[in-house]
RNA sequence: GGGCGCGUAGCUCAGUGGGAGAGCGCUCGCUUCACACGCGAGAGGUCGCAGGUUCGAAACCCGCCGCGCCCA
């Protein structure tokens, strides 16, 4: 498979810095990875060695922080691991660059707003001192042509802090979701979905943002909690009936375009009311009681209002009841102006209902709200004070107002008809952590409504569609004029249909682009096809495609991985990737979301000068997966500890020449060598679940106690010069026999896996250690295996194994209570013990036997006496102090 | 209200049927020849509460309390 990955054997000498540091490695490596293309993606390899891997294009908003780094290590170690299994990592960086947050950046960063209709500008340069108060207005080709401007410079700046981070992507595949690939891809996906009928567009009530003016889709709302008054209001019965219905609402302003009273079909007290008429208060509308179960009968009075429309709920019950639409709000949040009298806008009391109306009329929500109020205070119909609350309401994730709900013409995407197979593709996913599948399933069954997909914004992939007009102009909605395979990607807004001419634009029996962009998410949940080049590249995308992984967050579950699935199950019947690794967040010290707008967000680049990438990536790599972290500098501090320990543990194995021979002739070296391939059994299974963490915790804890305990028992026999064991720790030299021989063979074979193991994790610290005696990356080196292991530890086999692991064992529990009686004794390390007494069972101490010369080097112990217990106990009998 | 996750040392967390652990922090000590960006040692816990299963529970089951996230 691999034949060059295998040798690991060294070269004579190695070449060890006096004083090895971390200063320097990223700039030393990260241009030698650049230059020797080392995570360049090899095409040529086949399928089954291909691990690609779907990567989160970060939105480019100019700002990334520490979850940011914290995820996309997490993604790093696992592409590392891979490589080093001999996979071809497909893995590639893309930018998420198209949409809102560019546009909103743009506005105040050069004191633009974009009007449609202005003329472009080719001379066009931003105002020297931008005004977020008094924004220029320019055309929508400037604009965009800044937002372009915009996002470069952002994407340079992430790509250097994605490189100081030592991400292994191949930076020759970055995409962009503007860029003309992705807009082919996503204009040629929505093009086949629309012939196949997945696609379509409808006028009808769609979530809408008053701010953004434009529609947005369930999946971008988010809970806010907002205080609010329930108000009691007392509407008549029609027809001179002496009876009232009293309904409790947060949104009075709403009545003039109630349309129903509902009550649930089995409340006894409405029983009466249901079937009849009963009037609008202050407008005189007549409308009915009915009856529906979603209707919660201990809810206020059991009654409840139906408007056009207050929430998604009374779409349902508009929808269900086959009610007419009564609509106030206009698309920019304010109450319009409405013909009473007119059909549907009938009153018992017209002039009042105009005279009432007018109060409202033109306001925004809020101030229609509190003067509604006035007016039924006035009027009598008012039951009772209000009750204050705090309640949940819809916002944008991105707006600043409630989102509402307005009626406009949009283009769908058909998610109700799919949702069984979405759950069952949900199912065919491996995910990990698997809990998280419960929140993908969670959302596809509370979907309410088709996605939507298009936005009346500006930057964005635009629908390659242009519509007819009629001979007095109007657009035909319903004959979409698609553009062909080969004018992708089109902008209609410019480009001009086949059959037409550009003067024909707008002109009656002429034609006119579809106006609108889609949502990003109609293109973001294309990455797997864009990263693979889906009808650009198809062989590339055969590779690829179905991805291995996709990593993510587990704050997008229903965004971005769900829609990414419904794309892929649409275009393709088939699951994007194999496996969702998902990634938790980074909370602040006090385990708070970091967010803007509460001024807690950490900024990683101060983080890489002050600890070292590979500090960083240990504290990342440490958050397990799919938990929530609490940002902690101290453990970069503990990283930066690990990775100076392997420079220096490095520079002690590799400090003197390599012996000739394979064997390891001692019994503790071959324990060590025996509990490592345990170790490397368990990362190795770790990371094939996507369990990088738990890999790290194993392979750390177990470097620290090689080196705290495996170094300093064999240090003494290290440098011995003859081969015996009473040495007291001469100079080092090149005789030492073959006992000497076998640690020195030991400690190269296991710092050789150590530097492996730890590549993943702290990349730089351990290519350098690699680069002192080895040819090649470390990084293209191959993944220790256990059976490698043990075929290296040659006589050692499992008759004598128990044994001399027990041995290992002994002489640690040995060293650490004389080290206990040193320091409790406050005398130094290395003063002489002259006798130690140790009790354990029999077979315990016949281990001893075969790691006692090591011991009392390592313990400068005189004599090592022996008593059969049932207690591991040692009596430590240190030499008197002399004054030297 | 429903779903999911979590609750173990001051902090961050590991530990899924049989010894209550690690790192950080804290205290004390050590200029040990890979490392003072170091080394050694120590103190510190009714494993959220209550019940059950079991010879045996931090772990498994039931209930409750608290925290977080998602969804109504």
């Amino acid at each position: 498979m691999t034949p060059d990955r295998a040798k690991t054997q060294p070269p004579a000498a190695a070449e060890v810095p006096e004083r090895p540091t971390l200063d320097g490695l990223e700039e030393k490596w990260g241009e030698v990875w650049e230059r020797d293309g080392c995570y360049r993606f090899d095409r040529s390899a086949p399928c089954e060695r291909v691990f690609s891997i779907d990567t989160p294009p970060p939105t480019v908003s100019g700002s990334l922080h520490v979850g940011h780094v914290f995820s996309y290590t997490h993604t790093d170690t696992i592409a590392r691991y891979q490589r080093m299994r001999g996979k071809a990592v497909f893995y590639p960086m893309g930018w998420d660059d198209n949409g809102l947050p560019t546009e909103r950046r743009v506005q105040n960063h050069f004191g633009v707003r974009c009007d449609p209709s202005v003329a472009y500008d080719p001379d066009f340069s931003p105002p020297a001192e931008p005004s977020e108060k008094a924004p220029v207005s320019i055309s929508r080709p400037n604009f965009v042509e800044l937002c372009l401007r915009l996002t470069e410079t952002d994407e340079r700046a992430f790509e250097q802090l994605w490189r100081g981070l030592g991400l292994s992507v191949d930076w020759s595949m970055t995409y962009t979701t503007i860029g003309a690939p992705a807009q082919r891809i996503s204009q040629r996906s929505f093009l086949a979905l629309l012939e196949r009928g997945e696609a379509y567009q409808l006028e009808a009530p769609t979530l809408w943002d008053v701010d953004f003016q434009t529609a947005v889709a369930q999946a971008e709302l988010e809970d806010r909690e907002r205080s609010g008054a329930m108000n009691r209001v007392r509407f008549h019965v029609a027809d001179g009936d002496a009876r009232e219905a009293l309904i409790e609402t947060t949104r009075p302003e709403l009545i003039p375009a109630c349309v129903a009273l509902l009550a649930h079909p089995d409340d006894e007290r409405q029983r009466e009311l249901v079937g009849k008429e009963v009037l609008t208060p202050l407008f005189g509308t007549r409308v009915p009681v009915l009856t529906h179960p979603l209707v919660d009968p201990q809810k206020g009075t059991g009654l409840v209002m139906v408007c056009t429309f207050g929430d998604l709920t009374d779409v349902v019950w508009w929808r269900e009841l086959g009610l007419p639409v009564r609509s106030v709000l206009g698309p920019d949040g304010r109450l319009a102006d409405v013909p009473w009298g007119a059909a549907g806008w009938e009153s018992e009391d017209l002039e009042r209902a105009r005279r009432d109306y007018g109060e409202l009329s033109g306001r925004t929500v809020n101030q229609a709200r509190k003067r509604i109020l006035e007016l039924l205070e006035q009027a009598g119909e008012i039951v009772g004070e209000p009750t204050l609350l705090t309640r949940a309401v819809k916002f944008f994730e991105k707006g600043e107002r409630p989102v509402e709900i307005v009626t406009s013409r949009q283009w769908f995407f058909r998610t109700m008809p799919h949702s069984e197979a979405l759950i069952e593709r949900g199912r065919e996913l491996a995910w990990h952590p698997p809990y998280m599948r419960a929140r993908y399933e969670d959302w596809v069954n509370g979907l309410t409504g088709d996605w939507c997909v298009s936005r009346q914004r500006f930057f964005g992939v635009p629908f390659p569609l242009w519509y007819p007009l009629d001979a007095s102009g109007a657009v035909r909605h319903d004959e979409p004029i698609p553009a062909g395979e080969e004018q992708l990607p089109v902008d209609p807004s410019t480009d001009v249909p086949g059959g037409y001419t550009p003067e024909q634009r707008g002109q009656p029996n002429g034609f006119a682009g579809d106006p609108d962009v889609m949502d990003t998410w109609a293109t973001s949940s294309l990455t797997p096809q864009i990263a693979g080049q889906a009808g650009e590249d198809d062989e590339l995308f055969a590779k690829v495609f179905p991805m291995d992984v996709r990593p993510q967050a587990h704050d997008i579950i229903r965004t971005w991985l769900f829609s990414t699935i419904l794309r892929s199950h649409l275009d393709y019947q088939a699951l994007p990737w194999r496996n969702a690794a998902i990634s938790g967040w980074v909370l602040d010290p006090d385990r708070k979301k970091m967010s803007k707008s509460k001024g807690n967000v950490v900024t990683p680049m101060h983080l890489l000068e002050e600890y070292g990438a590979d500090a960083v990536r240990y504290w990342a790599a440490n958050g397990r997966p799919g938990t929530d972290t609490a940002f902690d500098a101290q453990q970069m501090k503990v990283g930066r500890r690990l990775a100076v320990k392997l420079l220096n543990a490095s520079k002690f194995a590799l400090a003197d020449l390599p012996p000739e021979g394979e064997s390891l002739t001692n019994p503790l070296d071959r324990a060590m060598m025996a509990r490592l391939a345990a170790v490397v059994a368990d990362a190795t299974s770790s990371f094939e679940q996507f369990d990088y963490a738990r890999a790290l915790e194993r392979v750390e804890s177990f470097f620290w106690w090689y080196c705290d305990y495996y170094l300093e028992l064999v240090k003494g026999r290290r440098y011995d010069t003859g081969g015996s064991q009473d040495g007291d720790g001469s100079a080092a030299g090149d005789g030492g026999g073959e006992e000497t021989a076998s640690v020195s063979r030991a400690l190269r074979r296991s710092l050789s896996i150590f530097q492996r193991l730890l590549a993943p994790f702290l990349p730089f610290v351990a290519e350098e250690v690699w680069s002192w005696w080895q040819e090649g990356s470390v990084h293209r080196a191959s993944w220790p295996q256990a059976g490698e292991l043990n075929a290296a530890l040659g006589e050692a086999r499992a008759a004598d194994g128990e044994l001399e692991d027990a041995a290992l064992g002994v002489a640690a529990d040995v060293l650490k209570e004389v080290r206990k009686a040193k320091s409790q004794a406050r005398r130094p390390m290395r003063a002489p013990v002259t006798r130690a007494v140790v009790q354990d069972n029999a077979q315990r101490l016949a281990a001893l036997e075969l790691g006692a010369g090591d011991l009392r080097q390592a313990g400068s112990i005189e004599t090592i006496e022996t008593v059969v217990a049932e207690e591991f106990a040692v009596e430590v009998e240190l030499a008197q102090e002399t004054a030297d």
